[in-house]
DNA sequence: TTTT
DNA sequence: TTTT
């Protein structure tokens, strides 16, 4: 079945970088996403969505970002539950990423725009191809 | 900034329909996402995804959907938080949907096929407009 | 950077599957995505996307669908450009899945429903790593 | 049918800004979306996605967006075709824009951030409205 | 070259 | 409170 997030938006505080026993990486952080439209008092608001990332994402994320970083995430909503100590239910929603993009780098590093090659020509042809 | 959701599953039950004080109709539902990778047992697991819908659309799916039907939804996630009654922040993340699609319905209906003369329409709609 | 689709749609014919010369199976077909607007003159038409997906995803494809079959596939949009017999460019945009879901099989195979007891033990091991 | 599409990318050029017969503002531009691998040379390459938004989204985009802009947009693939000069028909793939975030802007405007105080109001009239 |  |  087909269960697919994008969002973008800015950490509300430093990532958190645990690793479970086997030793796996994970990363979580809040993403405050600001809302595209006013509320009735003419302000915008944001949703808080709890992300979670594995592995070499989540050391990239936590080496590359900060409180107020704007990124890109690509991944899936999971739900699970678990009992408090009081002996309820609690249901928690996270998104879990499988590709994260670091939106306020200065530049793209690594990037060895060879566009030149197909961008550069690309773009003239853009031009010449009217 | 970017928030975008899509969503295939089934509904767990059958939708509940309401109105809020002002007389807006908003329809609540989960949706199991079954998951496209299996567990260490080798089964399949799901997610449990809470959605809510308004309005014309919330009435459609009070009306066409019941526990077990298939579904597409698009929209966006929204998180809000409340005090329960010991004092305590409850944190609860829904998907709320601009879009439903009805995807076990037998046929689309009203659709008559055709393709080609609007298509040519619009481009010299485009064309015209240079 | 961001580059992600969902689409739900049917095939307007088999799928073709080929092969590199390298060997690797690459499946390609076009999806009719019903719009969910009217025309002017009231009727539906359809947007007919190009899709391409690879390796065992691609057999799969060739395998389980044929003409008229409902699928869904996410993925990115890939360009690309070459020239005619007669020297000019001709752009392409396709569709590269990396995910295809079969939405008209009569009941998921393999599913073993088993949430709670592995969503149980996910939530001990993230206790255990803090 | 279900066709949603997330890109953030960079402009190629300038947007062009045009109007119907009818007065209605189209803003066509190309976004140029690096990859998020290597090819085989170990170079980033990137997919130059062909982009149309229309009315007043156009009318920003033209206003606020220039070459090399990094934006976010979303929307759906829209396929046409027409027949060129030659008599064949030429096939293209557009994605058209229903939203678009302006990701280099220094600061959002306008935001007074003010969550809490508006999530309870929400939640306040779904209780009344049960 | 277009699906239900 | 969980679907096929």
């Amino acid at each position: 079945m087909i269960n697919q997030v994008t969002l973008v938006g800015r950490l509300t505080r430093d990532p958190e970088l645990r690793y479970t026993s086997e030793g796996t990486a994970v990363a979580t952080f809040h993403l405050a996403v600001n809302r595209n439209f006013k509320n009735q008092a003419g302000e915008i608001e944001a949703d808080f969505v709890s992300c979670r990332v594995w592995r070499k994402l989540a050391e990239n994320v936590a080496n590359y970002c900060r409180k107020g970083s704007l990124i890109g995430i690509t991944g899936r909503i999971q739900t699970r539950r678990y009992e408090d100590k009081s002996g309820s239910w609690v249901y928690v929603t996270d998104v879990v990423g499988d590709d994260v993009r670091f939106l306020d780098k200065r530049k793209e590093k690594n990037v060895i725009f060879t566009e030149g090659r197909s961008e550069r020509k690309t773009d003239i042809q853009l031009e010449t191809s009217k």
